[in-house]
RNA sequence: GGUCCCAUCGUCUAAUGGUUAGGACAUCGCCCUUUCACGGCGGUAAUAUGGGUUCAAAUCCCGUUGGGAUCACCA
């Protein structure tokens, strides 16, 4: 049987990274044997659709490379892939159901119209308690009631005793008694199907052999299963995940303003490394590799060596991941991503190739690029304290000495490149009987105004051009 | 509260009865070095707890504690 796996969204806003993990874990599974990964949008609760979140959803899927064979835009053989366009097709399922004996016509009024929490949640004990009284009520005396145009729902009926029992890949045996099931709605009376009636039928009639979500569906996948074997429809193969977390306590969420995939792609974080790092939250390939393409997970993902526990999101360790792309990228690469960065930073005409060198090795996120270069476009004031450092055995005095050894050294300097201002300085120390560090170090504090820089001295020379070197050098002398 | 689930360094995790409990991030130290990084080397650091079972338990069983989930006309 070929392996099918469906991402479901619903689309209420932003991609968070747990969607995205869940969604990264479907496409493996089914990418892993070849099989088929879905995209489906549950947009059943129009009253939570936000404008533009597929859209989200397709940019960031697409960004990350996680292609789908069958969705809404592309089409397939089990369309139409959107919940909302499939509203016959679950009205039909779910009469049919009331027939099969394992749902029941429901006119209970519609406690969600009701501002009133407190009632609300009165219901829902009422039914969760003593089941729901509708459901002894005849099905010839419900249609009847419903083609007078009486609001209904349909809810599930269960009147199993005992436990029910399912396997699932990564929690291995569940037992979950009947009587801990609500015969919850199943079809809403604005003829939308709810989570738990659509998914079923829609995994069923899509052919999902493997259905991945969160755990918090474990409870009530005894339902499902009731649905589908009142329908006769064989279960899929469950896998459910454990949570990310934002800490021991708390689920990573959007309303706690964590990161969402867009938030870190804005914050000039790499897909690919988003994509690595939450690979690894919650799932590890049994070796000690952790740096990991998309294509490399396909060929050792497997579904077994997921883990139970939920996994706190560590964004110490994903900066990390991220360094370790950013300094793997070409040149080329990583000059080019920088780009943009630049133009927010700079104004000033500066050599960008020499800058985007000092730079690769040293950031961990491309925003760091902006905090990085801030002195190239406004030297900053400084304190000629600054000058002084015991390690390179320089303060006030020697650096003014040698800023004036160096002034002129710099003027007469033809070639403009790192080793050759280098080997300039190194022969200048030697000449005035100086440490090199007694030159140089004077000269990066001049041209930075900081005491840590990018780059050293003849680095940022080549930065700043001779113009803007010889000016700072200038400056510096006046205020020694 | 009922039910279900979870529990190894601070964090992500490895070890499917026998290991000096391994790796990575973070942290600390050293080396490299024109500052800072990068890179290299090394250190600190964990089986929540109490009982069993066993020659042997992080691993199996039970209790305790701690945490999470669920009990909607949300998904």
């Amino acid at each position: 049987m070929k392996v099918r796996t469906r991402f479901a969204p619903s689309p209420t806003g932003y991609m968070h990274i747990g969607n995205l993990r869940t969604a990264l874990y479907e496409y493996l599974i089914a990418k892993a044997s070849g099989g088929d990964f879905v995209l489906r949008i549950e947009d059943t609760d129009q009253k939570r659709y936000v404008e533009g979140a597929t859209d989200i959803i397709y940019a960031t899927l697409k960004r990350v490379g996680m292609n789908w064979d069958e969705g809404p835009d592309v089409g397939g053989n089990y369309g139409p892939y959107v919940q909302s366009e499939r509203k016959g097709i679950y009205a039909e399922y779910a009469h049919k159901l009331v027939d099969l004996g394992g749902a029941h016509y429901c006119f209970c009024a519609d406690s969600s119209e009701d501002d009133d929490e407190g009632e609300n949640a009165d219901l829902a004990a009422k039914f969760a308690k003593f089941k729901d009284p509708c459901k002894f009520i005849s099905k010839e005396e419900a249609r009847a009631r419903i083609a007078k145009g009486e609001k209904f729902t349909i809810r599930q009926t269960i009147n199993k005793t005992g436990k029910s029992h399912f396997f699932d890949v990564v929690y291995g045996d569940i037992d979950i008694d009947y009587d801990e099931l609500d015969e919850g709605v199943l079809l809403k009376s604005d003829g939308m199907p709810t989570y738990n009636f659509a998914n079923v039928v829609d995994d069923h009639l899509m052919e999902i052999s493997h259905v991945v979500r969160g755990n918090e569906y474990i409870s009530s996948t005894p339902k499902y299963n009731l649905i589908y074997e009142a329908f006769g429809w064989t279960p899929p193969v469950y896998v459910h995940v454990p949570p990310v977390m934002k800490d021991a306590q708390h689920k990573l969420s959007k309303r706690n303003g964590d990161a969402s995939f867009q938030d870190l792609v804005a914050k000039g974080y790499l897909p690919e490394a988003i994509l690595n790092y939450i690979a690894l939250l919650g799932w590890n390939p049994g070796t000690e590799q952790e740096i990991f393409s998309l294509d490399e997970l396909k060929q050792c993902f497997t579904a077994e060596r997921l883990n139970k526990s939920p996994a706190i999101f560590d964004g110490v360790k994903l900066k990390w991941m991220n360094g370790q792309y950013l300094r793997n990228l070409s040149f080329d690469e990583f000059h080019k991503l920088a780009q943009p960065y630049y133009e927010q930073a700079l104004t000033r005409k500066v050599n960008l190739t020499e800058l985007s060198q000092v730079l690769q090795p040293r950031i961990e996120t491309l925003q760091e690029i902006v905090e990085n270069v801030d002195f190239i476009e406004n030297l900053p004031t400084y304190d000629n304290e600054l000058f002084t450092n015991k390690k390179m055995k320089t303060d006030a005095q020697i650096a003014k000495q040698a800023l004036e050894y160096a002034l002129p050294a710099l003027e007469n300097q033809q070639e403009w490149s790192n080793n050759a201002l280098f080997e300039m300085f190194k022969a200048l120390a030697a000449e005035k009987g100086l440490k090199n560090g007694q030159i140089l170090y004077p000269v990066r504090i001049a041209l930075s105004g900081k005491e840590t820089t990018p780059g050293g001295a003849t680095e940022l020379a080549v930065v700043l051009g001779k113009e803007e070197t010889l000016r700072r050098i200038s400056q510096a002398l006046q205020q020694l």
